[in-house]
DNA sequence: TATCTTTTTGCAACCCGGTTGCAAATACAG
DNA sequence: CTGTATTTGCAACCGGGTTGCAAAAAGATA
């Protein structure tokens, strides 16, 4: 599967943006392109080595257009810039996800654990929970594996 | 309590500072000051305003000094800087905390739950935890009684 | 104490990721 | 097809942070 296949997909994404109230440009398809297609969290920088033909403010326009419509997920994993991550649900709410993040201190890369849930705990009274960010950090299944 | 009551307290500092091996200068023992001051874990920039005599490379090149040596813990709660926090343990392993933070996105401030210890999740095979951050955002205490 | 060596510091310049002002290009509405 | 609104690319800027370098301070040796 996958979005190498190109024109097929992208109708996918059209529907995702237009689910999310906007409007579906050439760019901003091409965005939640990448973003869906990089499989995981992908920061602002990535994108654009991976959009070479768009401008960084364009896509850094686009990010925080999708940010203000829920179209995606932002998260830190520390180290380095902050990370989006397309939310295939239609209706999120959150800015944040609700799935554990892994960040390899060997290669650098960052995981969903898209299975594994947020274990949530109780806050002191008259505290209001929105997200939660849950970021474990240490070496990836196949970075281990190498040595 | 606290340390405005000045030179008794250095002392304290200074301990903390020998202890994990770094040689104590009059800078590191005010950046270690200012950080067990602050009550809460606290950005380079918010270390710069307190410590208005520092230049801000010095306040950087102390920040990463007491990173290698695990004086600090470092935990990002989105929105903007790292923050660093004072290690009170003497023999701390890990640079990140063990208790769960909140992020107040009305007051922007980030609390310690010294007491509630950040639950662990069971990662795929092969997977090796080094630390884990656990941020959790919304609207802390005071904020809410406020409106 | 005097002198030599090493470490630390402040300054200024730089770096990097990201954002913004603006004018040109594109899309949409009538 | 024409006029209005939106989007885009470029370049300039911004903010947080780091680095090169020479001066200052601290330690070591005698």
């Amino acid at each position: 599967m996958h979005e190498a296949m190109g024109k097929h997909y992208d109708e996918e994404y059209l529907q995702l943006i237009k689910e999310h109230g906007v409007r579906p440009t050439a760019n901003r398809i091409l965005v939640a392109r990448a973003l869906g297609g990089a499989g995981r969290p992908t920061s602002q920088k990535e994108l654009e080595d991976i959009l070479k033909t768009l401008d960084k403010s364009s896509i850094s326009r686009c990010l925080t257009l999708f940010k203000a419509h829920h179209l995606v997920h932002v998260l830190e994993d520390g180290s380095e810039a902050v990370r989006y991550e397309l939310c295939r649900s239609h209706s999120c709410q959150t800015d944040d996800d609700l799935h554990v993040h892994f960040y390899c201190e060997v290669c650098g890369r960052t995981f969903c654990m898209s299975d594994i849930p947020i274990p949530l705990v109780i806050l002191p009274e008259n505290y209001i929970l929105h997200s939660v960010n849950y970021m474990a950090k240490g070496v990836c299944a196949s970075c281990r594996n190498k040595n």
